[in-house]
This record gives C-alpha cells, sequence and structure tokens, in this order.
DNA sequence: CGTCTATTTGAATGTACTCAAAAGCGGTGG
DNA sequence: CCACCGCTTTTGAGTACATTCAAATAGACG
C-alpha cells in the first residue's frame, strides 16, 4: 500500500511538485484494518484526518439509547472522520468502523497543519474538498424533509451504486433514517412493482 | 454600509494587510433588500456568494409539488447562496429571500475567484468557514435521524434564540422538517407541560 | 377597521415504528 | 458435506408520530 491514488486524488484538484508529493507521502501513516474494527471511537479525540485507500468504512453516532446512526459511508478515494473533534480537540460524538478488510492513511493532526501552512494549494484542496462536501450534504438534509423514504432509498441507489456490495441493508436503513423492518418493506413494494 | 463588519469578521480566522483588507472593499458589492425581496432566484445560476450584514435571509427548496423547505437563515455575519450553482455555473435549485429588511454584500463569482488566487490565507478563510459548516450540517442531518420533532425544535430554540425575532413559524417548522401545524401542536405541549 | 397571512385546533388518515417471530444466509466445526 | 450458530433480513400485527384537510382564531399592516 502506498500514497500514489491518493496523490493522484489530489492532483485532480491542485498541483504538485516533486518535493510536495514526498512531503505528502513522508507525513500520512498507513494502516489496514479488517471487517469490524474501530478506526475511531466515539469519546476519544480524533487525532486523524482519514483517507480510504481500498475497502469501506462508516462514520455513525451512537444515542442515547444506544442506537446507532450511519453518517457517512467512505470507499476508495473518500474522506472521513470527525473533523469536529480533530479541530476543536474535544472528544467525538462519532465512531469510524471498517465495514470491509481496508487499507487507509491517516494524516496526523499536526502533519495536517504543516501541509496546510507550507503548501497553500493544500488549502485550496481541503478548501475545494470541503465546499463540495458541503453541497453534497445539505441535498441530503433537504431530501430528507422533500423526499419519502422510498423515493431516498431509490436515489441512494442510483447515487452510490458501489456500496451495496459492502454496506448491509441495515446500515443503508440507518442512513436513510429509516428502520430496517421498513427498509425491507420499501424493497419489496419496489419489487411487487414491477 | 461598509465592509467594516465583514473584515472584522475575516481577521477572526486570518490577519489581513492594508491592501488586502483594500482590495476587499473594492470587489464587494453592497445591496439594501427589502423583507419579501429575491436576492436569489431558483432556476438562475448564481453569480453572487452572499453575505449578510444586517437582517435575515432564507434559502429554500421548492419541491416537484411546489412546497418550499428550508435550507437555511442567514443573520448577520453569515455567508448564503447556493454554492453548487456558483462553482459550477449551473442553475439554482434554491431562492433566497429577505425575510426582514437586510444589507447584504455580493461577492462575484469571478471576484472570489480573484481573491484567493492573490491572497492565499483567503482560501484559508473559505477553507474554515466551510469546515464548520460541514459539521454543522452532518450534526443537523443526523439530529433528524436521532431526534423526535419536539427535540429537535428545542436545540433549534437554543441555537440559535435570535432568530426568532425575523422567522415567523411555518418556516421554523420547514426548517425541521415538519408542518406548521404538528409545531403548532408541539409547542402547545410545551407549554401545558411547565 | 378590514384584509391578508400566520397560527391554532380538531378529526381523520397515513407513514413509519415497535415488538415478536420466522426465514435466510454465511461461516465453522464435527 | 451437513448441522448448527449467529447475524441479517423479512413478515405481520398493533401502535405512535406526524400529516392532511377544513375551519376558527389571532396578528400584522395599510
Amino acid at each position: 500500500m502506498n500514497t500514489a491514488s491518493f496523490i493522484t486524488n489530489i492532483k485532480k484538484t491542485v498541483n504538485l511538485n516533486e518535493e510536495e508529493e514526498k512531503f505528502i507521502q513522508s507525513i500520512f501513516v498507513p494502516l489496514r484494518v479488517k471487517q469490524g474494527e474501530f478506526v475511531e471511537r466515539s469519546g476519544e479525540i480524533t487525532r486523524y484526518f482519514i483517507h480510504v485507500q481500498s475497502g469501506c468504512l462508516m462514520t455513525y453516532f451512537t444515542d442515547k439509547d444506544a442506537l446507532d446512526h450511519v453518517a457517512q459511508f467512505a470507499t476508495a478515494g473518500w474522506w472521513t472522520g470527525d473533523l469536529h473533534s480533530i479541530t476543536k480537540g474535544v472528544p467525538s460524538i462519532y465512531s469510524t468502523r471498517a465495514l470491509a478488510d481496508s487499507e487507509v492513511l491517516l494524516l496526523p493532526k499536526n502533519s495536517q497543519e504543516e501541509l496546510l501552512t507550507k503548501y497553500p494549494q493544500m488549502e485550496r484542496y481541503f478548501r475545494i474538498l470541503y465546499q463540495n462536501a458541503l453541497v453534497t450534504h445539505l441535498h441530503r438534509i433537504i431530501q430528507g424533509h422533500a423526499e419519502a423514504a422510498d423515493e431516498r432509498y431509490i436515489s441512494f441507489r442510483e447515487k452510490y451504486p458501489s456500496l451495496e456490495q459492502y454496506v448491509p441493508l441495515k446500515y443503508i436503513a440507518s442512513y436513510l433514517g429509516i428502520t430496517p423492518e421498513f427498509l425491507s418493506k420499501i424493497r419489496r413494494r419496489l419489487m411487487e412493482n414491477r
């Protein structure tokens, strides 16, 4: 495992010279996680930005009744983790776990700060990354209000077809904000009507 | 109306020298809008980043049944508008309207690009702005799944007490993803039980 | 004061949830 | 290779949260 795919990813947004590439390669910590293992646990202060190289992770919130709510899935090329915890240094309310054997790159908080200070175009990279994520998140909020559960499920399948191979239905239900039982009933209706 | 309050805002995040301040002042377009007036209309390509100086705006999505869904409110110091439309150059799905007589600063897309290119610390400013917004948006998504409507309403009031003076209840209901009638019933229950 | 819109109220309805149980499915060991 | 175990998914009945529709009341503004 190496950082090549990540550097390819960055280069889609901003340019890097050789020195910058070398620096980036030097600060990422590669990690392999098996299915079910944690990358971050809620309650702890997040120390790493997480970049997925292969496999699939999910980040979720556990509420006062011990019910899990999936915040996001992350497959190859995606960033995940708890931005609030890492930037403000407060305990995280999210946990991140592997849904399949996965390879991830960890970017320690201090290294990211160094990266941003030394190479201003990395500010640009993260600015654009966050800008795009913001659009997606706001769309998800509005969709949650404007569409019924069956429409949200159909949209989800269209938008993230590659996730079906990794993600059990109960977590898709959680991501959509419904119960697994109800998702099952939605799926039956969709099967019967076509 | 001037850009002073906006520059104060930026300086909370990054440093600016005199030249930079002057440039910023030169590129913003001040605009006064009366209650009910549009700043952006859905269907049009957004050309400006919108910064609120005073008053209150709301940005909302109109669905296929002509129902409005409030995406966000913005009072003094906040940015709003449709990031997706302005960055990708596609027609906006959101409209932005004044909930009260307001003063706003418009940052034209081209000027923002120039600002970011000339002054890298402005990349940092927007990176941090978006980073914080991302945390808030994800929290809102999870809250929508983890909490019942009455809890979300209580949280909203605690988080944005200053909005009560501007925002009719029906828009708060929309922001929370419920009907005005149901919000009214929630409010009655809250009154009776304490 | 009258008009317009926002808010409240109530009854009927529907979408989605809870709980309990059965069925399916993948892995493991005999 | 089959039997069993644990976990996921499905099913069904009963329930609750939230919506729809219609109408009354309250508030804001000219």
